[in-house]
DNA sequence: CTTATTTGCGTTTATTTCACGCAAAAGTAA
DNA sequence: TTACTTTTGCGTGAAATAAACGCAAATAAG
């Protein structure tokens, strides 16, 4: 046996951070998975992660994780749950506190291990290590909630976008159908939206409006407590 | 020093349940705290807590503590959000997993250490140990957003109540004041109330009707996809 | 005895959804 | 080319919902 050099009265559990990482290309989510070379698990497709360490927070920890795989130090990283069950890994009692984080696909370079690093759509997510079948299903849940509140979505747009990829987030997000214009119409009326271009003079009837988000807006209608409903 | 059984190759902080325990007396939203007897912190009043045992989760851990302290086996017990700052506890690294738990004060019997025990209603919050002030915000935000989209209330109401007991219920976890008239029209017509006594013959018009919680009905309508308004 | 409060049960009006219409430009297939 | 479909911007009316408020009976409080 190796030297265990840190102590303890009594038993403590391992501690890791988890971070759920998804994309949007225009269509749909995407989410980032690693394969796992070792055991356990091994081949198995798994969320970045690992130990949290002792002078760091699970959100720094997360954030970590997430900057040696996509490379990206800013992204909206967010806690939604703590896994405890006691069997959850075969070689020690781990506690992982489980984050997702909402990246620009443009901006993500690949990471320390890209080989085996590999985005997977909504629908063709492979088996998965640990239990984080159970926290991508978690994970999920919690942006369909969030993205009811907070204006979460434009994290995973570019700077400047249109209408119809702005709908196709909200639509690949709550895995519903919306009626175009009405889209449109609530979307204007809310007024967190800025027009990015003037609309150019030779702008034909299919060149689409380009917008950005406007958050100093948002900020003023949050205060008086508003919801993005749908 | 004592012995130190467990060791471990990498430094393991050790993790706890908090469990922020919420009452409802007919008018405003209770807190049950605890004061406490040792350093660090002595004298202060905090959530009941304590260290996870090897053996069980981290709402298995925030039950226990939540029976110690109330007797209460079966009560609505959820995980909110884990708060790992480094030095939280100036004891060792701590990792705290906070919970929230709803009773009925009407079940509640004095714990074990019941004479250190206290409900504190939500303006008379004395000053709380470690970073408890920050958990019991966080604690409320999300008893206000979940309200919104379970009828966790009346977890905390009797079995029979009235309406204006369930107007002041949602008043004083909200925060706001609503229109009699309209609550009890909404209310009734969400259709998850069912009338307790079929109202006697003998009532006088300021006899209040009672109702109970309809779970079957409420099942119903979740699976249609709904949302408690307000 | 007078006044204020509580309760049940409305109505009216403003606001918000929701379903759908329409025309212009541009791509698509024959 | 021609015919057809798609995409985009911008409306509009009907239906549903939320918000404001009326009223009378019973009774508690002064």
């Amino acid at each position: 046996m190796s030297e265990q050099h840190y102590c303890y009265k009594y038993p403590h559990p391992a501690v890791t951070a988890d971070c759920v990482i998804f994309g949007f290309d225009g269509t749909g989510i995407k989410v980032l998975l690693i394969q796992r070379g070792i055991e356990p698990y091994k081949g198995k497709w798994a969320f970045p992660g690992g130990f949290m360490k002792i002078d760091e927070t699970a959100e720094e920890c997360a954030r970590r994780e997430l900057e040696e795989e996509t490379g990206l130090k800013e992204a909206c990283v967010e806690q939604f749950y703590t896994f405890s069950d006691v069997n959850r890994d075969p070689r020690e009692r781990v506690v992982t506190v489980a984050h997702y984080a909402l990246v620009r696909l443009s901006e993500v370079k690949g990471g320390d291990d890209a080989a085996s690093a590999r985005w997977f759509a909504h629908d063709e997510i492979p088996a998965l290590a640990f239990d984080h079948d159970r926290i991508l299903r978690m994970a999920m849940n919690r942006l369909k909630e969030r993205i009811c509140f907070e204006p979460i979505g434009f994290e995973l747009l570019p700077e400047v976008f249109t209408m119809t990829e702005l709908q196709n987030l909200y639509e690949a997000i709550l895995e519903v159908k919306f009626d175009r214009r009405n889209f449109y119409n609530k979307m204007l009326k809310l007024g967190i939206l800025a027009e990015a271009e003037p609309r150019p003079a030779n702008a034909s009837r299919r060149t689409p409006n380009k917008y950005r988000f406007n958050a100093g807006k948002y900020a003023e209608l949050k205060q008086k407590g508003f919801r993005l409903e749908f």
